[in-house]
DNA sequence: GTCTATATGGGGATAGAC
DNA sequence: GTCTATCCCCATATAGAC
């Protein structure tokens, strides 16, 4: 405590905190309004620093995104190759039954919602398409190709007589039914005249797993 | 010829023709870049008019997006429910088939990818729940719930087993599978090793009917 | 109805002191 | 690492001449 060095002790904490703090704030804006409608200001202000540490901190606004994005991203695509994989060891000696694969698959992002950080990754996630074009492509690259593909193979195995052309179609029209899932847009409300609540979790896993299934495996 | 009279003839074809050229370009824009990048400005020069003008003929730019919006929806839902109306019709005594009902639905806006025009009052509509929420909202009731609730009741016809709540979570699902499908996004390809082509819709229809069907009337 | 010019504010990004 | 001040551009919207 006498001696104080430069800068070494209790200054490396506070520094990933401000960081943090930054991109918690980044996740939840960028995921309610969008990459063009989310000022770095918003940003800057929510988080309780100035432009300029923004900037210190993370260059551009384009990598600010990313930062953000793949921060939550790259965590819950981990739970789900993680899923995978024990689904894999699990079922060993044939496929991994359909119900499991597709509960692997959804999982991870739908009960994300559960917590608020969860929910700003989700709906940065679910979002993303809608982001400018070289951004969202850079980035899915970045995270899904691989994982998604380990899927495509493991849902082929469970489903040997469909052609691959259609399953990867039916894999699409997958990504598509979860995805406008965690957005929360409110049609469900809408339609259902309030009798359901988009927000529960629970009960969408629920409900999309056994769609799903029948989907995947139809004639 | 000779007796000029103030405004009148020919000089409201031209203003149409004005206000169309504006709305097509808007449509375009919009729906490759969002509300909150596309600019008043790249709309005008794309037009082929100057700012003045875009807001002589639409006001503000929330209601340019809306007019814009709104030329593409009204007429894919009309389509849509008048295939809803002739299936009532065909089908007098009972239940619409559920295949055909499907069918119904997805059509109007799936086949619509296959003019310039329709791509993007498609992808206007599937990226619509990520613009601006107020204005969404606004949108989206004005075109769709009416016919979302005719639907709700027809799809409960032919699925009298399945409970309310069930079946709107159904239909919620059908509704991501589509938009999704409409986006573009680039994961069919991704996924499928280039063997599968987003942009073929009616391969795309061919490939959802089955599956939503299935997926709908699951156990 | 159409244009030019401009008002007014917000955006991303950086310089340079501390 | 943090701050203030500022550069410079682009945004939406309107005024007012023609």
């Amino acid at each position: 405590m006498t001696v104080t060095e430069k800068t070494r002790p209790a200054a490396t904490e506070p520094v990933a905190s401000v960081r943090n703090r930054i991109l918690d704030v980044a996740q939840e804006l960028f995921s309610e309004l969008g990459y063009s409608a989310a000022s770095t200001r918003a940003i800057a202000q929510a988080a309780g620093v100035n432009l300029a540490q923004l900037h210190y901190h993370f260059g551009a606004k384009r990598d600010l995104f990313k930062a953000a994005y793949l921060r939550g991203a790259v965590q819950v695509t981990e739970a789900r190759s993680k899923a995978l994989a024990e689904a894999r060891t699990a079922h060993a000696e044939g496929p991994i039954p359909l119900e499991v694969l597709v509960r692997s698959f959804v999982t991870p992002f739908m009960l994300a919602g559960n917590t608020p950080a969860g929910r700003a990754t989700m709906r940065m996630h679910a979002r993303l398409h809608t982001e400018p074009d070289d951004i969202s492509k850079e980035v899915l690259s970045t995270v899904y190709d691989e994982t998604t593909l380990a899927y495509v193979t493991e849902f082929q195995k469970v489903l040997p007589h469909i052609s691959h052309e259609t399953l990867c179609w039916r894999l699409y029209f997958m990504m598509g039914a979860y995805r406008y899932t965690l957005l929360r847009t409110g049609r469900l409300e809408a339609m259902s005249g309030g009798a359901c609540d988009s927000g529960d979790f629970d009960r969408a896993v629920a409900e999309i797993v056994p769609f799903l299934c029948a989907g995947l495996s139809a004639p």
